[in-house]
RNA sequence: UCCCCGAUAGCUCAACCGGUAGAGCGCCGGACUGUUAAUCCGUAGGUUCUUGGUUCGAAUCCAAGUCGGGGAGCCA
């Protein structure tokens, strides 16, 4: 029966006999024929020493095989270390050999790699400090995210990732089809019409979606936040936790094409509410993640970003910062900085006005209301100023904007008004006004991005490096 | 999509004014060692991203493209 190497290292007692398997990091040999092998199975940020000698029988020959990378089962007994850098050791007395790797070929050295590098080995990357630490965050937070609210009676409501809905209004979307396009393209080749002389496609082109799988243009969701109103306004406190996709070219390290939100919708939850929630889940999962993942955070601490578990204690430790949208817009004017871009109130904040904010002026995460209503979406409550809706942006030092949400405008009428100011068409949204008209009530919600939440959790710079498989333009291998 | 930067050994990078390619690490071999990113000595390792251009001569200059990085926008 196979031992976990963070059993090994923290309950297992010493003079247990103990199989353990896993993946060689390095081996030390000595030409006095022992040696030390370095092996880790993932379950731990800790590898676990294997002290291995001649009395293994066929030593000679196996411990050549034992190189970087290599798999590897050892059945021993596990002592406390005479040495420093580790409470206890195994003692191999057999030693079997699973898979080589040839170390001439096989990618990750004993070095340190670049991120760069290793996102082109995205199958390998996990066995890397880096990236397994990355994976055990993640998971932590996730875990973190779903007690949370199971603990506080919400419901986990799947949202639909496809979408025919073209209009939830965050962003571009990916098409979903079965139409065959190269025939497409062919037939309307051969028509002569609407192609362009390289024989691309052209706007002019018409498809017929009534033949295509679901009948009408389809897409991937690029929020659930319509669906999860449905159940806030039916079963009550809820959240959706999926997969979304945004077809933006966005090249940034905060941004990627297939990404995981999570989107609690709450009935009865003025903007307040929705703001005290926000907060005390995102501190609360910060604490989790620190009682839970040390080890892991260490190491991001030490390696990756130094004033780490300082801005974790501070982000969980201390109340966020609640102001208006004006009243930043106030604290910026005067702030006697110059900005690349111009503050002015009824523009968007600027990347760079978010972080002065966060990291200059107040040092912590920031909770903005109330923006300018032409700047936010349809579905966001109107103040009665006629100026601003009731959102809200959560921003944090380092990442900036890692939670948006707002109390949604529950007035039928004055939610139709706010769709033709936004040129929507109300008819596209039947389901969404009727939820207005058959007993309607206030409801809040808001949106966190999970791999975000990764970046600032792990100090990870690149978002693309806190997702296993991370999609961008260009990119989707793996 | 826009702005800036980059692409040279397995990895990280160097190569001055255009003159025929170099280091560290890794691998391999050896020495040494309860070692722990071990250390020391040595060997091997190159279509300088692609295509085209300028030139007697291009890693180096020019153009286009591809990919990557940083910033911006879009946002989570």
């Amino acid at each position: 029966m196979r031992t976990r190497i963070a059993d090994c290292l923290t309950k297992v007692a010493p003079g247990t006999i103990v199989d353990v398997r896993g993946w060689v990091r390095t081996r030390r040999e000595s030409k006095q024929e022992f040696a030390f092998i370095e092996l880790n199975d993932g379950s731990s940020f800790h590898s676990l020493q294997v002290v291995a000698d001649k009395s293994i029988p066929d030593y000679e020959t196996l411990i050549k095989l034992v190189q970087t990378g290599a798999s590897v089962a050892v059945v021993g007994e596990l002592k406390e270390s005479p040495a420093k850098g580790q409470k206890v050791e195994l003692h191999a007395q057999s030693l079997k050999v699973l898979g080589q790797a040839d170390a001439a070929k096989y990618p990750l050295q004993k070095k340190g790699h670049s991120f760069e590098f290793l996102r082109e080995k995205a199958h390998l990357r996990p066995r890397t400090n880096t990236f397994g630490a990355m994976a055990r965050v993640r998971n932590a937070i996730c875990h973190a995210i779903h007690c949370y609210f199971q603990q506080r009676g919400f419901l986990y409501v799947h949202a639909p990732i496809i979408s025919t809905s073209d209009c939830e209004g965050a962003g571009h979307m990916f098409q979903v089809t079965t139409l065959d396009l190269a025939k497409l393209a062919q037939l309307q080749q051969s028509k002569g019409t609407g192609a362009s002389p390289s024989g691309a496609p052209t706007a002019s082109m018409e498809i017929d979606y009534t033949k295509d799988f679901f009948g009408k243009k389809a897409g991937l969701t690029v929020s659930g936040q319509l669906e999860a109103e449905i159940f806030a306004c039916s079963v009550g406190d809820c959240y959706t936790f999926g997969p979304t996709f945004r077809a933006e070219n966005s090249n940034t390290t905060r941004h990627l094409a297939e990404f995981w939100m999570i989107e609690p919708e709450m009935p009865f939850y003025e903007l307040e509410d929705n703001m005290a929630l926000a907060e005390d889940f995102v501190r609360t999962v910060i604490k989790e993640v620190m009682a839970k993942c040390p080890d892991d955070l260490q190491f991001f601490n030490d390696r990756i970003e130094p004033t780490l578990l300082a801005s974790l204690e501070n982000i969980s430790g201390n109340d966020f910062i609640k102001l208006t949208y004006t009243e930043a817009v106030d604290i910026l004017l005067k702030s006697g900085q110059t900005f690349e871009y111009p503050v002015a109130w009824g523009k968007d904040l600027q990347s760079e006005h978010e972080r002065f904010l966060t990291e200059q002026h107040f040092k912590q995460p920031v909770i903005l209301t109330d923006y300018p209503r032409e700047i936010k979406s349809f579905y966001m409550r109107a103040n009665d100023d006629g100026k601003t809706v009731r959102a809200m942006d959560v921003l944090v030092p380092r990442i900036g904007e890692i939670i948006g949400g707002s109390q949604r405008e529950e007035r039928h009428d004055v939610l139709i008004q706010r769709m033709q100011e936004c040129g929507l068409d109300p008819a596209d949204y039947w389901w969404y006004l009727e939820l207005r008209e058959y007993g309607t009530v206030p409801h809040s919600g808001f949106g966190l991005g999970l791999e975000r939440t990764v970046q600032l959790i792990t100090g990870m710079q690149n978002i693309r490096d806190c997702i296993p498989f991370p999609r961008t333009p260009k990119s989707a291998d793996f």
